[in-house]
DNA sequence: ACACTACTGCCATAAACTGTCAGCAGGTGC
DNA sequence: GCACCTGCTGACAGTTTATGGCAGTAGTGT
């Protein structure tokens, strides 16, 4: 059981740095030999994570995740795939995308009878969202990830085009429209920015100066919406 | 790596039978020996599997499943979240537990920062469904999945009451309201029930005599729905 | 009382894992 | 070309772990 562990720890490890790490790095921190890290990184790649090496640089793990075994009730399967069925249908094209892969990624693990039971057991015929986005919705929801100031031109309800510098940091979806929640540079104070009136977008490399879980619970605390889930 | 394999195909072996199997049995269709077999059966209960053991019985699988370790890529992961979130918010009130209880076991295990990033980037803020089910929906999700007759006393929109049996394939969940979709035995066709608008409801042990999903097929087909994704 | 079952401890054997050593391949810098 | 760093593979012995058989305890249903 403790090469298991082994593994997932050393899963995490790659993910910390960002940067090639080499074999060496990361036998020492494991605590375990060459010769063994080298097969344990063999283990994980046969069990699916994307790990790369490159001979004089050092292995990377593309970003992502891999979820160790978990047990979920009958209820919570639903739960997750009523959720990734409704996302499929609901959000911009490329998250739906991802959330129709993590629910094929699911349903291809589950035994027969339960895939039935799935495929019909929760549908969803919501009025398909029809919003067309001009915003690069993935560049939104990047910038939100990695706390990069955006460059936004923006046309309000009146029609009214400015141009202002924001810090996104979240991303509701309503059932018509999502929107952008960030501090504005511009008004100084929280603004929300429905994707389908950006009309034009410029992401940055500049990080914003504050932290996105501050922004949120100022912003939660303003709104006097509760915290989440 | 035999082991983990094995250890998957106890579970799935213990999900074919419903009754409880002696662990002699399942040693022999494992291929292991029994004293092995009470060892692998520890280790699936400490991994979080619901196995229950009775002396003089057997084994018991509670009903639920158990994900083998699988690689999600960050924007798979995001579409989980999400439609656990939405799940958690939009659902009656047993599925939306399941949501945020799934959601809950998945960010236990997600690194930190990755958590950090699941806690802002997607929100949902759509008006809280608040139309009130006097209908036991946990019931009927479970007589789907158990494909059994359901007697129903409904109203419908003009306030005509009517009591039928019906035979429940499907649940849909629109934005406000949720419809069982069933063949109506009263009808001979199918029919479309809102939940909020079922006054009584009786499950019963009685199997219907056709196929879940080939009545699902039928009704798409009448209704002209592509097959979901 | 009896049959059946889950469960635990012990121990010898079998299998898997691990570390050390050696060597090959690909890329970088001098 | 040469040294150097790195990934990667094979072989082998030592160590650890897993396994199977056996004996025994205890709970359940007939």
């Amino acid at each position: 059981m403790a090469r298991a562990e082994r593994l997932l720890t050393l899963l995490q490890t790659l993910r910390r740095y960002r940067r090639p790490v080499s074999g060496a790095a990361l036998a020492t921190e494991t605590g375990v030999s060459l010769r063994t890290l080298y097969r344990d990184i063999a283990s994980l790649q046969a069990q699916g994570a994307d790990i790369e090496g490159e001979a004089g640089v050092g292995y990377v793990l593309k970003p992502g995740f891999m979820l160790p075994p978990m047990m979920f009730s009958q209820e919570e399967i639903e739960a997750l795939v009523l959720g990734s069925r409704w996302v499929a249908r609901a959000a911009e094209p490329r998250l739906a995308g991802a959330g129709a892969d993590a629910l094929a990624k699911i349903a291809a693990v589950l035994p027969d009878d339960m895939r039935e039971t799935i495929e019909s057991a929760a549908l969803l015929v919501g009025p398909r969202v029809s919003s067309e986005d001009k915003a690069d919705l993935p560049a939104i929801r990047k910038a939100i990830r990695t706390e990069r100031i955006l460059e936004l031109t923006y046309g309000d309800e009146r029609g009214a085009v400015s141009v202002r510098r924001v810090w996104p940091f979240a991303l509701t979806y309503l059932e018509q429209v999502r929107v952008m929640v960030a501090w504005c540079e511009l008004r100084q104070d929280f603004r929300h920015f429905r994707t389908d009136r950006i009309i034009e977008m410029a992401p940055s490399e500049v990080r914003y100066p504050r932290r996105r879980d501050v922004l949120l619970k100022e912003w939660r605390d303003q709104q006097g919406i509760p915290s989440e889930p």
